[in-house]
DNA sequence: AATATAGTTCGTCGGTTGGCGAAATAACGA
DNA sequence: TCGTTATTTCGCCAACCGACGAACTATATT
C-alpha cells in the first residue's frame, strides 16, 4: 500500500506526468525537463525526487549533468503497470503531443545553452526570450 | 489529462483506495464503508464524491440508503485500466486483506444497526462500543 | 586555487486537502 | 404531518503540496 500510494501520489501532478511521458524511450537531463515544463529548477528537482522515490524514474550522473530515464532496471510490477497505464492513457493527449513536439526542438539545442539561458534569467513562462545580458 | 489527473488524484488517498478494493464484486452502502474505514460519515461522503467524479464509482439510491459500486456501466478505458491496476497491485496487500475479513463481519450485520450505532456516538476509531443510549 | 555551472536543499508562502461536527436535505414510518 | 434517519453540504482547522529564490554542494574549466 505504501508503494502504491507513493506511485499514485507521484502521478497526481501534471508536471510529473508530463515528465514521465517526455521520458518515454528517451533520456533527458534536468535542465531539458526544466525547459519543457517551464518551472524553476528547484521545483523540477523536487518533482524528479518524488518520481524516483516512487520507483518510476532512475538517474545517471555524467559530469555536471544528471540524466533521468524511466526505471527500466527491475521496476516493480506495480511501477511497470503504472507506466503502461500512463502511456496508453495519455499517448494521444493534446498536451503530451505538444510536449513531444517542443521536445524535439529542445533536443536540437545544446544542453549548455539551455542551462545558460536558465541561469541568466528565469521569469519563468516567458517564452519570448529576453536580452541574454548578464544578470546581476 | 484532466480525467487522468482526476483518477490519480482519487487514487492518492488510502481511504479511497481501500474503498475501491472493498467494492470489488460487491455493492456497499455508505454506512458500511464508513464502518469499514472508521471515519466520519461526512468524510466518507466526500471521498465517494471524489471517486464518482473520477468515474471510478457509481451510485444507486434505494430508499434512505445509497449504494456504491465500481463503475461497470461504460467506464472509460482509462478508468477500467486504473481499476485493474489497483486490483492486481493490492490484491495481496495486508491492509486490503484485513479489510476483506472485517467486511465479512460488517456484511453480516443489518445496515440499520450500523447506522444507528454511528449516529448514537462517533468518537470514531473506538472499536469498543458505548452504551447505545440516545444521544442529546 | 579560483571561477563557473548543474542540481539539491532549505525556508517561505499561498492554495489545496483531509478530517471533523453542525446544519441542511431527502426519504421513510407513524 | 411530524419525527426519524441516511447522506450531503457547509464551515472550520491543521497538515500537506507546489511553487519560488537563496544558499549550498559538487563537478568541470581556467
Amino acid at each position: 500500500m505504501r508503494q502504491f500510494l507513493a506511485i499514485t501520489g507521484a502521478l497526481a501532478d501534471e508536471g510529473r506526468v508530463r515528465t514521465l511521458l517526455a521520458l518515454h524511450r528517451r533520456e533527458l537531463c534536468v535542465c531539458q525537463i526544466t525547459e519543457l515544463l517551464k518551472l524553476a529548477t528547484s521545483t523540477v528537482s523536487k518533482h524528479i525526487s518524488i518520481l524516483r522515490h516512487a520507483g518510476l524514474v532512475e538517474v545517471r550522473k555524467d559530469g555536471r549533468w544528471i540524466y533521468c530515464r524511466l526505471s527500466d532496471r527491475q521496476p516493480s510490477a506495480m511501477a511497470r503497470q503504472a507506466m503502461q497505464w500512463v502511456q496508453t492513457s495519455l499517448q494521444r493527449d493534446p498536451r503530451a503531443r505538444d510536449d513531444q513536439k517542443r521536445l524535439k526542438a529542445i533536443l536540437k539545442e545544446d544542453p549548455e545553452d539551455i542551462c545558460r539561458r536558465q541561469m541568466g534569467k528565469s521569469p519563468c513562462c516567458s517564452s519570448a526570450r529576453e536580452t541574454p545580458a548578464a544578470a546581476r
